[in-house]
DNA sequence: CCCTTTGTTGACCATCGGTCGATAACCGCA
DNA sequence: TGCGGTTATCGACCGATGGTCAACAAAGGG
C-alpha cells in the first residue's frame, strides 16, 4: 500500500502557464457560462481553490486567457507611420483580418461572450475605441470630431464585427474580397457624412 | 392585537399586469444579471415563488416585459407593398428609427442584455434575419444571395446597431440625418458588392 | 533528517434560478 | 352571519454556482 504524493507541486509560473493554456483551449470550445470553475479545476486536475489562488475571479481568468491574443491583435494592427493615412488604414485592416483568419474560434467566442462578462465587454470596447480613434485621427486629426462622423465610425465598427462574424461562420468569402468591401464601405460612410477621405491620402 | 390579512389577494390578470409593469421599469434601470428574482420579488412585495407562478423562468419574464414593445416594433416596420422596393426600405427604416427614438432605454437595454439571455438573443436575431431577408428580397428576389452580398447585409445590420447605439447614447444627431447616413451606407455596400440597388427602384 | 516555505486542498458560505406542498384570503352560498 | 371550496400566495427547500479560508503536505536547503 505505498502511496505516492497526494498531488504534484509545481512552480508558480509553470502552473499558471498550464492554466492559461487550458483556459484558452476550453473557452474557445465551450461558452463562458457553460463552464463552471469547478469543471475547469477538475479538467485541470486541481482543486477549485487553487484555480482561485491563481486568478481572483472567473472573469479575470477568462480575460487573462484572452489577453495574450488580444495584445497580439493590437500589436499587429498598430499603423505604420511611414505610410500615408489611407494606406495605414488599409494595412492595419488587412492585419486585423489576417489575425481573425488565424484565430477564427477565438474571435467568434470573444464576440459572442462579450455580453456575458462585463470586463470582456470593456476590453473589446477598449479595442474598438482605440481603433475608432486611429481612424478618426487619419480623417480629421485635430479637435473633437463632428457628432455624425463619430456615429458613422461607430456604425462602421459594427459593420466590421457583423461582416467578420458572417465571414468566419460561413467561410465562403476570401480575405481580399472582404477587405475591399470593408474599405469601400468605410469610405462611403465617411463620404456620406461630408468628409473627404481622399483629402488626406 | 387584531392583525389584518398577511397578504393581499389579487386577480390573476391584475397581478400579472403589475408584474409586467414593474419588470419593464426595473429591467430598463438595471442590467439583466444585476437583478435576481429574489430582489424583483421583494421589490414587488411578493414571494419569489409567486413570481415563478406567473412566469416559468427569469428569461421568460424578461422577454415578456419586452415582448409588447418588440411586437410593436415588428408591426411598424413591416414594408408597405404598394411602394417600390427602395421606398419600402426607406420607410421601414424610418419607422425603425422612430421606434428607437420613442424607446431609447428599452432599445439600449435590449441590445446590451442580448448576450445574457439566450432567448433575447434569439428574438433579436429573428428580427435581424427577417430584416436582412426583406432587404435581400428587394435587391435580388430569386434564389440564394451571393455570399459576399449576404456578408455585406450582415455587416450593414451591424452598422445599424452600432450607429443607433451611438445615436441613442449621445443624442446629438437628428433622426433624418441618421436615416440618410444609414441609407447611403447600405447602398454603398451593396454597390461595392457589385449589385445595383437602383435597378429595382 | 528535520524544518521552513508555500503550493495545494477540503470544507465552508452566500446567492443564484427554480420547485413543491401547505396555507390562508376571498367569493358564493346558505 | 358563518361555512366551504377555490386558488392566489407563501415558506422552506434543492442543486449548482462563484468565491473564501484555515490547515495540510510536498519539496528543497541546512
Amino acid at each position: 500500500m505505498s502511496e505516492g504524493p497526494a498531488y504534484q507541486r509545481l512552480a508558480v509560473d509553470e502552473r499558471r502557464r498550464r492554466l492559461l493554456e487550458l483556459g484558452a483551449d476550453l473557452f474557445t470550445r465551450h461558452g463562458y457560462d457553460e463552464l463552471s470553475m469547478a469543471k475547469i479545476a477538475k479538467e485541470a486536475g486541481i482543486s477549485k481553490a487553487l484555480l482561485y489562488h491563481y486568478f481572483p475571479s472567473k472573469e479575470a481568468y477568462f480575460v487573462a486567457t484572452l489577453e495574450e491574443k488580444a495584445n497580439e491583435l493590437q500589436r499587429r494592427t498598430v499603423p505604420n507611420p511611414e505610410l500615408p493615412p489611407f494606406e495605414q488604414l488599409a494595412a492595419s485592416l488587412d492585419e486585423y483580418l489576417k489575425w481573425i483568419e488565424e484565430n477564427k474560434s477565438s474571435y467568434d467566442k470573444m464576440i459572442r461572450n462579450a455580453g456575458a462578462a462585463p470586463e470582456v465587454r470593456a476590453l473589446l470596447d477598449r479595442v474598438r475605441t482605440e481603433t475608432a480613434h486611429r481612424i478618426l485621427q487619419g480623417l480629421s486629426p485635430e479637435g473633437p470630431p463632428k457628432p455624425l462622423l463619430r456615429t458613422a465610425i461607430r456604425g462602421w465598427l459594427g459593420f466590421l464585427d457583423g461582416a467578420c462574424l458572417d465571414w468566419v461562420n460561413h467561410g465562403d468569402v476570401d480575405r481580399e474580397t472582404l477587405h475591399g468591401l470593408l474599405l469601400s464601405t468605410l469610405i462611403a460612410s465617411v463620404l456620406a457624412v461630408g468628409e473627404d477621405p481622399a483629402a488626406k491620402g
